[in-house]
DNA sequence: TAGACATTTGACCGCTCGTTCAATAACTTA
DNA sequence: TAAGTTATTGAACGAGCGGTCAAATGTCTA
């Protein structure tokens, strides 16, 4: 059965690896060009074959985005589980989120977008993202409400802060770089830092 | 020469009138829906003629966008310029350019376009934008500089500060409504309020 | 080696979109 | 009213894209 010594993955596993792979270009391409300006030729070059033959690993083009947007809302959700059940401070817990997601998004892995053009996913995908981004505003707004209310935080509008943060960390894959001076580490929390102070009612230094 | 108390325009003024229009509705479709999603088409229905029609008041499509987008760097820039006038702390200067670019993004008069996808600007024009942009990311930078310097901003990263800043105020368009809540003064004030906060030596309260 | 199965390919289809153009309509002026 | 200019239209084009399919190639097992 086993020959190699298992050192070579079978074929289940190889077929794995691929589509593992064709979601990583995918979500590269949809960051940088977009999803309408990365054609599926794109990214067949990218992986060195033919256009046709990615339709072994995925159903259509709409799944990738999909499933790239869908993991991002994943990396977020639990972000906000993991701080819901830490016994903290409002401001602590949003600072937690916007760390840990954003550290999740950086890594790409699994791989994720966060900006996507309105009309680009069909009325039933688009569904299930909304409804999730939603559960994460209202989380967000709600542990700033706690923040005002254990003196964490600054008394603001939760609605219009948590725009500014998502914001923020929506656009971070346009400009964030893998060979850049900061790591994706760094960068989390250089921005989890800055953005928490600027609601937080002292200053953390 | 003149009919009707000149309370109807001349040709040549309608002639503007509609190309405004037209613009007005490009930056909202691609504002909206993104340069790729949205067609001539689109533009066309929402303004009640043929697409055909269209080609009297622009070259092409890509011009709509380097307009629109163009438009928002001029904003930008000249909020540097005011900025850079006024005999105040660099967190001052910050602050007021934040707010002034953002009247104007959300004001839409004229119309403006803060995000588009890569490679959706021919070379030429997207070097144009390139270099503008970057100019207001340096005197942003710089600023943030001065701010240290002077004690009014707190010892931070300039480049990544930046990033932060412009993120959220280029993704603002996107959760905007103009029948929302909120005014875009209102909105505008309150962005440059948490972000320069976020930034802040002492807390503004 | 033979057969079964997975993988990849090139050619092709249908559709959408930006753009062009000749023809028509609307308006202005003489 | 006639002529000239501007505005608008419907039809058509060529290119690019997502997706399909039969055929060819490669890979594993009996």
């Amino acid at each position: 059965m086993s020959k190699w010594n298992d050192a070579v993955p079978n074929r289940e596993t190889q077929h794995e690896l691929k589509r593992e792979a064709l979601y990583r270009e995918a979500a590269k391409g949809f960051n940088r060009r977009g999803f309408r300006g990365t054609s599926l030729a794109d990214l067949a070059e990218g992986l060195g074959i033919t256009k046709a033959a990615l339709y072994h690993y995925v159903p259509n083009k709409d799944e990738l985005l999909f499933r790239c947007v869908y993991n991002s809302t994943i990396a977020s959700l639990e972000a906000v589980e993991v701080a819901k059940k830490e016994e903290t401070t409002g401001l602590n817990r949003i600072h937690r989120v916007i760390r840990d997601y954003f550290c999740a998004v950086l890594m790409a892995n699994p791989p994720c977008v966060t900006v996507y053009d309105e009309g680009t996913l069909d009325a039933k995908n688009a569904k299930i993202i909304y409804d999730r981004r939603k559960q994460l505003s209202l989380s967000m707004r709600e542990f700033i409400r706690q923040g005002v209310e254990d003196g964490s935080v600054i008394d603001c509008d939760p609605k219009l802060a948590t725009n500014i943060i998502l914001g923020s960390m929506n656009w971070a894959p346009k400009w964030f770089r893998h060979d850049g001076e900061l790591s994706s580490e760094e960068v989390a929390n250089g921005i989890a830092d800055m953005l928490t102070r600027g609601i937080a009612a002292v200053p953390s230094t």
